[in-house]
DNA sequence: CGTTTCCTGACAATGCGCTGAACGGCGAAA
DNA sequence: TTTCGCCGTTCAGCGCATTGTCAGGAAACG
């Protein structure tokens, strides 16, 4: 999926990008008004994040233009604001959604996935594995067998990094980003141990060893 | 049948007006917001027919506000605006049916009839959840083994949020937002107690708790 | 066969969620 | 108006699921 970044506060654009690249999006950034309509200009993108103040202009002028211009291209705005009536003119301007700093990036991949799917159509994307288990990573539910599973925190943070990339190795290094924050290096074996635990609720084929290297879901 | 029509449009809302009472329906007629309010208080409708952009306020607080209260009088929103923001969040709001204008009046009529057939005859598909509970969402109401459950405002708005999404889990975050317009951050474990007296009145069964993320209902 | 790598049962500490209780606000009734 | 009762919200303490760690065993590789 292609994403159009307007932000022009680095460090928050930056973990942004991270970490929805980090989910296999394509994430392009821009810093301002002008530098986003020069992008757009160029590339067909499937979701829009525009934060709204901008230094060269308001952003919801670039939203209303698009929209003007007859661009469907969801949105969704991202603002430090906590107005309702902030928020109404947002949706008006032809908005899709609306987060307010500070957000939890986890939610954010909640609301493209659910903005996208509004779009598509596509009401269940349900990812099928191995041994009668399926995934709908966007309403983080798993299903052995037609029944629903129970995954902690930490158990789902690893498991929907694996089913993101279906048929890729991830490395334990890899997967140890997904349960700690950032950096710190953890000498214990605890990626051995969550991958264990999810063997036993979703079965011994769904998640393969990869020895010497990491762990491998099928797509 | 009573029909309230909320419009500020008059040359519309005369046409409508008189295909109605053409079809021998009663309909009054508001202009505004706190004027539809007043009439709302004096009057039982059976239906309204809401439009979004007034004059004094937006049509949807005013749905809101009325189902907060806990009226469940059918309301088919009228709008010029056809986003499927709008749509979704009209229907969050508790609206039954959409219509985009320009629309034809038989149309109206149609919607009208089948609005008002959902309501009356036939009961609305239940939505069977585990422990003996079924919802009506339409009609707001909650049986537990065949006994009608009495749920407060909030109380409905958690629920109906919950139900509307089976199998998916939702965040606190997320859930906050059905209770208030437009929740910033949570400082509070408020939605933790509406769940708790929810499970009260309906079982401890049918919300299930997904910790470190938030509530489910099973499909 | 030895070595390396991975699996998994057990366990203690932590932090999260649950819930009873109390407070304040608002509308209805008197 | 005052009173009463219901609803929404906050808070604090308790109980327990979750989590990270370790150690012994199993499996894969040379």
């Amino acid at each position: 999926m292609r994403i159009l970044l307007v932000e022009d506060e680095l460090m928050l654009a930056d973990a942004v990008r991270d970490h929805l690249l980090a989910s296999g999006e394509a994430v392009d950034h821009s810093a301002s008004v002008v530098d986003a309509e020069i992008m757009l200009r160029g590339t067909n993108y499937d979701v829009l994040l525009l934060d709204l103040n901008l230094p060269d202009g308001k952003g919801l002028d670039l939203l209303r233009d698009l929209r003007r211009k007859g661009s469907a291209t969801p949105c969704i705005i991202l603002t430090a604001q906590d107005q309702i009536s902030d928020r109404i003119e947002g949706l008006n301007a032809g908005a899709d959604d609306y987060l307010v700093k500070p957000f939890d990036l986890n939610e954010l991949s909640a609301r493209l996935a659910a903005v996208s799917r509004r779009y598509s159509g596509n009401p269940n994307p349900f990812v099928e594995l191995e041994g009668g288990v399926e995934v709908d990573l966007a309403g983080r539910s798993v299903l052995r067998d037609g029944e629903q599973i129970d995954l902690t925190s930490r158990e789902w943070a690893l498991f929907d990094q694996m089913v993101k990339r279906p048929g890729q190795t991830l490395s334990k290094r890899q997967l140890e980003e997904a349960l700690y924050e950032f950096g710190a290096e953890i000498e214990s074996n605890t990626v051995e141990v969550y991958v264990s635990r999810l063997r036993r609720k979703l079965g011994r084929d769904v998640i393969k060893t990869v020895r010497g290297v990491g762990y491998r879901v099928e797509g």
